[in-house]
DNA sequence: AGTTAACTAAACACTC
DNA sequence: GGAGTGTTTAGTTAAC
């Protein structure tokens, strides 16, 4: 709002990103933000108020006569105010502090990027109250639209570089809750140049995505009349500018730390791979979520684990050991069950991507079936389709693991194009090509979890602040029909803000979906239409469309290693069971 | 305890 | 004939 303690969306989404909390710290956090928000949007409604009636009395003065008594009165009113607003700053300061030693805010003093720590210290509020209306005054009109999303888009980088002014960290208490992070360059010009597209970054659905607007434009022209005339170059843009280039800084800085912290991760793993105590861990699953939490919160020993202490759930999310242990990963048994399938989920390109190092190098049994993993392989194939020779050699590029026995896993990878029905052989120019059938895929029997609302809840929080959502993923949740959790269900305003964010941001992908029952489902190749060379007896299944379930599960991949019972063939391991 | 799904293993057929 | 591919069956295991 119009002190820097407040807590913005910025910093949320830091918090958010960096401190992993639960969900009810979560709760209580942004509570508590919104009851401060909440009392200082009233002191400054009050304040205007105040001022409106103080300016009101000395134009009666001027034209009338003297009222110095009122006169005072209304100066004495507003100093009072003015302290009132100090203490309002001086509690967002105790709320950022308790936060702070509450370990669910890192506030570095010498960090630049927080934008707006440093923020009217020594400001008197006539000045706030000034760059307050610079910043907002074109928001009120906004604000009736039931603005309420908090876009993330970080993509485009403001070319602004004049000198910071208090201005420039001044954040938009609206923008506060709205949280719309977008960058825009002042530079009229430069929207010329991107006139020509409609793929504008502050143009989608039909509504502006300037940070704190959203208004409806039907067209492309009309969101560039509406562009130019709402946000042309003035005082309040360039500080919205600014704060959006100090978001993202923080952003690329919390970036590097987290590839930083990857690297050491990845570094640790290989280079302790082979002693007793390395804890190797997948990186997207839930459970390693929750182990950076319990990391970075709590107990020393937390990581690593030593395999003579299986490493519980640290979380109800997970219901298999969540952490590898070097047991596990040179001895890894037979995964009857594996959560990509077991919830429906299908395998991400995050899921992939964010392990893709890890199960290169390590064999380390991806916690994912046969059936996922080639559908991944499938999707992955720029024409969605791929030899029997190509998936191969997808498994043994994307894993270590299949790297051996080739025999056992490609009689299984066979088995399985074979078995599923969602796989679809077709003939092609160059041989025959497998196929994925999502629809079919689709109709596989998801697998219940059982009604613990607390689980549900704590997986959809994990989902929503955890869960890196590329597009792959959001289109296997699209694919999923998977309808992102409501506003309600978040349990809170600006949670469910962060997850109508999120589902904003999916709904590029969500559009081309929900439409399972139809023949429109996405990764499909259009070749396999037409050429289907045999249709497999798979016994359809009623229940279907299980996609809220399939939901909280999405954020819950979770390696599922048998611990007791070798994989490999080696009888050293056999030995060790 | 029964059912289901995933996995492994293997046999067999077919094609090149 | 061998290798690769594709289909099918059987047995085991784990989860539900």
């Amino acid at each position: 709002m119009m002190t820097p303690q407040v807590i913005t969306p910025q910093q949320m989404q830091q918090i958010l990103q960096q401190q992993v909390l639960s969900p009810q710290q979560l709760q209580v956090l942004l509570q508590q933000q919104q009851a401060l928000m909440l009392q200082q949007q009233q002191l400054q409604e009050f304040y205007k108020k105040q001022q409106e009636q103080l300016q009101l009395q000395l134009l009666q003065q001027q034209h009338a006569g003297k009222q110095p008594k009122e006169q005072q009165q209304v100066a004495t009113q507003q100093l009072a105010f003015q302290q009132q607003l100090l203490q309002m700053q001086q509690l967002q300061q105790q709320h950022l502090l308790s936060l702070q030693r509450q370990g669910l805010l890192t506030i570095q003093p010498g960090q630049p990027a927080l934008p707006l720590q440093p923020l009217a210290q020594g400001m008197i509020p006539a000045e706030l109250q000034q760059l307050w209306k610079e910043v907002t005054s074109a928001h009120t009109a906004e604000e009736t639209t039931g603005n309420n999303h908090s876009s993330l888009d970080l993509t485009t980088t403001c070319v602004s570089s004049s000198a910071p002014s208090k201005t420039s960290l001044i954040m938009n208490p609206h923008a506060s809750t709205n949280g719309q992070l977008s960058v825009h360059t002042p530079k009229r010009e430069s929207l010329s140049h991107e006139e020509h597209s409609h793929s504008h970054p502050l143009y989608g659905h039909g509504v502006c995505k300037w940070p704190g607007c959203e208004a409806v434009c039907e067209d492309f022209q009309s969101f560039l009349k509406h562009l130019n005339s709402e946000h042309a170059l003035d005082d309040r843009s360039t500080a919205q500018c600014r704060v959006q280039m100090q978001v993202v800084q923080q952003l690329e800085l919390q970036l590097a730390k987290d590839k930083e912290r990857l690297q050491a991760m990845m570094t640790h793993l290989h280079v302790k791979s082979t002693e007793p105590k390395a804890a190797p861990q997948p990186l997207n699953l839930v459970s390693s979520v929750t182990l950076s939490k319990s990391a970075s919160e709590a107990s020393p020993q937390s990581l690593p684990h030593t395999p003579t202490t299986p490493t519980a759930p640290i979380t109800p999310v997970t219901q298999g050991p969540s952490v590898i242990t070097t047991t596990s990963m040179h001895t890894v048994g037979p995964i009857r069950r594996r959560y990509s399938d077991k919830y429906n989920v299908p395998i991400s390109s995050a899921d992939i991507a964010q392990n893709q190092e890890f199960y290169k190098n390590a064999e380390v049994r991806p916690p994912f079936t046969y059936a996922s993993l080639i559908r991944q392989a499938i999707l992955e194939s720029p024409e969605k389709q791929l030899t029997l020779n190509e998936i191969y050699n997808w498994f043994t590029r994307m894993f270590a693991y299949f790297r051996r026995n080739a025999a056992t896993w490609k009689n299984a990878v066979r088995h399985n194009l074979s078995l599923h029905k969602c796989f679809v052989r077709v003939e092609n120019v160059k041989g025959a090509v497998w196929t994925v059938d999502e629809v079919e895929f689709q109709k596989r029997r998801p697998q219940k979890i059982s009604g613990n609302p607390s689980l549900i809840k704590n997986m959809q929080s994990s989902h929503a602040y955890c869960t890196p959502l590329n597009a792959a993923l959001q289109a296997s949740m699209a694919e999923n029909s998977i309808p992102l959790y409501t506003t309600a269900s978040m349990g809170n305003p600006t949670l469910g803000n962060l997850a109508s964010a999120i589902r904003e941001e999916l709904n590029g992908a969500m559009e081309h979906t929900n439409s399972n029952e139809s023949d429109s489902s996405p990764g499909r190749s259009p070749m396999q239409a037409v050429h289907p060379v045999h249709v497999k007896e798979e016994p359809l299944d009623p229940e279907e469309a299980e996609g809220p379930l399939s939901l909280v599960t999405t954020a819950n991949h979770s390696p599922d290693f048998d611990h007791d019972r070798d994989y490999e063939d080696e009888p050293v391991n056999e030995d060790m069971e």
